[in-house]
DNA sequence: GACAAAATATACCGATTGGTATATTTCTTT
DNA sequence: AAAGAAATATACCAATCGGTATATTTTGTC
């Protein structure tokens, strides 16, 4: 059972993470927090050390979220390149899913905490080896399935395909125009039929 | 000539650029801004009516200079087609040539405007539509010079390619790992090799 | 080199910043 | 329900924020 104070921290969290998502960290005050939550800094502070804290709980708990619903939207097959079409699957609604927390917290984050939250930093370059990782294990997966050619470097193309989504994520929130990302995806799937299928 | 006027505000804007393009606009203070030229308030405020409007003239100046050595490189060559491929080249240099000014200012304004300075974020956005449309003529140039196939939709891949651009940009600035550059620029020499070349 | 105009510095403004010490309330346990 | 502990609110802090009015300096012109 969680205390009083493990609850308030949760909603705390959850309140303002989509605030430092959208401004920033700099750009995104106590009296932010304050007014958003309806609780006082006397709460803020009683939960959290202080605004840096809050600000790197608030990504690692959006950053979790994120990460389950990839890996769990990949269980839908058992296939390891079907799972790779369900990653491109997942980010064809990423623009839906991020619109409302202001855009994607990796991108986001990535820009805001390199000159100002080095730890925060950390999380996000963390966040981003963690998806390569899994792109890159389902290659491997689908080679060992005998469904990927044996040739392909796992990890230059979970890079590459990452590298092309955060591009397309980017454009589709900047130019706020979706078909950066459903255009991207179709050329992910295209390449995965053309190069890596065996 | 210049008046004595016109010399501080360039020299303030070309000072103060990358420090609100590395830091943000919210992370940068008037105090960082004095603190940087040597000036005082007074000078600051006799040459830009506000904040904003400093912070917007230093990313035109920034992004202006960008497109010029864009544009500027492509004259190395007459041919449409080699013209693309002189795209890919001047990226190949762009950590090197961003590293030193905190990063590419359209992806750090992009993030870092879009709910803080709408005004300066349209900037942006224009920015975006200027390099994509350089690609798509370029593309239409080479289609007019027998060079690429009729078939190819110019401003489809004109977004596709700056997309995987501004990707690449951002992993490489955020992995502090410039083989994503390298290997989307790559990536996409390939691509006109195989897809766009007649 | 004097004089006007332009440019810059100084000194100040109220508002807000992140943070803290303490008072008060709420919860838990008995 | 009383008492102690935990959680939250209140009130305050110095520092800094962006911005401005005015004093001073520098500049260009004659």
């Amino acid at each position: 059972m969680l205390t009083k104070a493990e609850q308030t921290a949760e909603f705390i969290i959850q309140t303002v993470a989509p605030i430092f998502n959208k401004n920033g960290y700099a750009a995104t005050s106590l009296s932010d927090i304050t007014k958003a939550t309806g609780l006082t800094k006397g709460a803020i502070y009683g939960n959290f050390k202080n605004k840096e804290e809050l600000a790197i709980a608030a990504f690692k708990m959006t950053e979790e979220n994120m990460i389950r619903r990839i890996v769990d939207h990949q269980s839908l097959s058992k296939s390891p390149i079907e799972k790779l079409f369900l990653v491109t699957d997942f980010y064809r609604n990423y623009y839906n899913y991020t619109h409302e927390m202001g855009g994607c917290p990796v991108l986001n984050m990535g820009v805001d905490a390199k000159y100002q939250i080095p730890v925060l930093f950390e999380h996000v370059q963390l966040t981003i080896t963690r998806i390569q990782n899994n792109v890159a294990k389902l290659i491997d997966a689908g080679k060992k399935y005998q469904e990927i050619k044996k040739s392909i470097d796992s990890m230059l193309y979970a890079k590459r395909l990452y590298s092309m989504i955060t591009g397309a994520i980017f454009m589709t929130h900047t130019m706020e125009d979706n078909s950066y990302l459903l255009e991207t995806m179709d050329q992910i799937d295209s390449m995965i039929h053309k190069q890596l299928k065996r």
